[in-house]
DNA sequence: ACAAACAAGACAAATTTAAACCTATTTATC
DNA sequence: GATAAATAGGTTTAAATTTGTCTTGTTTGT
């Protein structure tokens, strides 16, 4: 129940990776895959789209590589979510209507709807940032 | 992202279904399935899920059915999912260590866990007749 | 006895996720 | 200019999960 998926996971991971080096460090996917042990050719696709959501920058080339685009302080576990998994539908008439057989009489949407919004809330609320502190 | 599965939208419906009706009102799979529209035979495996949950009831033979094991002031929208999904873990290493490659270096799996608590606390906090009052 | 209804396991189809493969493009360095 | 390191991105394969169906059994009111 509510889990992320693996693509997801490995792009948190990316992200807090980028995040504890120095600001405008570059780093490859080869070395983040290495250090953190996952698949370099997925992670490849997760950092790709991290950097359509302008969430990371890639440095084409050799010496290449990717890095944040912005602060830590500015980037949510909701941003990365989106970046890879798409806006937050728990339901599926959230994602679009006519997907659910009985949207139209269905009388408990709306509140669904709230508690959606309240969900994505909290990743919202999660930045980068207060992941790095261990605790 | 963040999305529950099909079997737990015709879980949900089910009972706030049951809800409404009388209290002990025993309703059959049958008359949910052709009310709301969803696959008879796929909606009993939920009503099997929610009644093993202890959060139906099943009354066997002629006249039999379901109905609600408790007042849907008691059942929330975590009891549900956790009925028909399991625990919710957002990430790998919340369902099992090991199941992560970097559990043991991972500095920030602390704080994903209190926010899946505290997703699961919103879920915990919408109770069925919550979701009766249409708004 | 019979029919209506749940119980539950097994199976099959469909969908999604994860991973791998391959070709192209960019660019620093020699 | 050739080369090698790296991202870009499309296609395909494999695995896992979800969704749905089928079948058999059990319970119970009529």
């Amino acid at each position: 129940m509510l889990k992320v998926s693996r693509k997801f996971e490995y792009g948190l991971h990316a992200v807090v990776f980028l995040a504890r080096k120095e600001p405008q460090a570059v780093v490859t996917v080869k070395e983040m895959s290495q250090d953190i042990g996952f698949s370099q050719e997925f992670l490849a696709k997760a950092m790709q789209n991290l950097k359509r959501a302008g969430i990371a920058v890639s440095v084409q080339g050799v010496n290449g590589g990717y890095r944040l685009a912005r602060s830590p302080d500015d980037i949510t576990v909701s941003d990365i979510g989106r970046a890879i998994e798409g806006e937050p539908h728990l339901m599926r008439c959230s994602a679009e209507s006519g997907k659910c057989e009985i949207a139209e009489t269905c009388t408990h949407r709306s509140y669904m709807f709230t508690l959606e919004r309240r969900i994505d809330s909290l990743l919202a609320g999660t930045t980068v940032t207060s992941l790095l502190v261990s605790r």
